[in-house]
DNA sequence: ACCTGAACACCGTTCAAGT
DNA sequence: ACCTGAACACCGTTCAAGT
């Protein structure tokens, strides 16, 4: 009798694949998940992968695609549209560590596929609400997913980073202080006199600071 | 009779190493230049450099300060700060772009060197001299490097792409168009509607027009 | 059509052994 | 102290062969 429900080894699919690789990406970051680590917890051979993914680029891409989905982007409010976008990058942020490793399968990837591409209509409509012109939008659009990713692509090193140290997130930061401290004052006068704001503000601050930036540079171009 | 003036095989050295590295990084790109590579072209084994660079890692901080070495920062202009600053990204954009591939290279490497530390030293010290608070100049500064590597990053990969695709870099880019024109304007109506805004403006208009965000957005809280 | 084992052509890093 | 050959434990991708 053959055991339908309970079938050891359910298909393969692109499906199965991206899941695999995205719980793979939070437990062990970018770079120790590949192709063979993907198999092997799928109970199959590295080449069988390559019948549903074309190439680990293409991987990539559907990883950004599967995250660029979970982003709720809402209607357009004309009056609000700067704080609408300051959210929309909180909110992308927040995603990408909810989902560790995968900021790095969003860099140097375009979004051409249809689900990567409804939060940019969705970013693209609020701009245009806000009176942005299109170029502007356009450009601006471009630097600020390029800033939120690389932001937590940088989270995502440091992460893996103190994973390979085996040490805890906090203490892999301890010896950086010492650089400072040791600089010559004579030679580098500005950096030796200005050590405790290099280090003060969270994660949190820095980022909401360059979103800032971002915004009010788009608004004093209107 | 030792030739000495002509020895085939000088020693190695730190100096050699990154020489080496910073030439193949221009040839192959990021992707392609290994420790077997460099050694290969050294005409010695692999394992030779690990006696002069501890891993890859610390060759990519090594690269890294050759680089920010090559950076002229001028004396701080107070009248003139905001317009220092822009020219200091636009040279920085265009040293990497002299030097491709060293951009992946800074990603994820703080600046710890004497040697990186010299230009951020002068960043910081223009905007000191321009009014900019410390706490400001701090976050500013970690934003705009961030961005300049990631865009010099990102055409970097263009670059290897196309490389790959053994094509002209240009051509690359055709298939692009594709994408938005095959859109459906019912559900990606502002997309379909701004077609050539997203297309326009090249990577020089794209990146002044980022770094212009950036310093408008500084002022803006001054 | 989908899956597999085995191979190809690579990686970074380590280590005992040489000079 | 510096260098080397050889190995270890990996990569992505391909391909002939199976079902």
């Amino acid at each position: 009798m053959p055991a339908r429900s309970t079938d050891r080894k359910p298909r393969l699919s692109v499906e199965r694949i991206v899941d695999v690789a995205m719980d793979q990406l939070r437990e062990r970051g970018y770079d120790a998940v590949t192709m063979r680590s993907i198999a092997a917890e799928l109970g199959t051979g590295q080449a069988s992968l390559y019948a549903h993914v074309a190439n680990r680029n293409e991987l990539d891409a559907l990883v950004m695609g599967r995250i660029s989905a979970m982003l709720v982007v809402p209607e357009p409010d004309p009056e609000h549209w700067d704080q609408q976008i300051a959210d929309l990058a909180i909110q992308m942020l927040a995603n990408f560590r909810n989902h560790p490793g995968t900021a790095r399968c969003t860099m140097g990837n375009m979004p051409t596929s249809r689900e990567a591409l409804v939060p940019v209509e969705g970013l693209f409509a609020i701009l245009r609400a806000g009176g942005v012109g299109d170029q502007d939008a356009s450009w601006f659009g471009d630097a600020l997913a390029l800033y939120v990713a690389s932001v937590a692509w940088e989270e995502d090193i440091w992460k893996s980073r103190a994973r390979a140290v085996n040490v805890d997130e906090e203490s892999a930061w301890d010896h950086i202080p010492d650089v400072f401290g040791s600089l010559d004052p004579q030679e580098f006068p500005v950096l030796t006199s200005m050590g405790e704001a290099m280090m003060s503000g969270g994660a949190e601050e820095r980022f909401a600071f360059g979103v800032n930036l971002l915004i009010s540079g788009l608004k004093s171009r209107m």
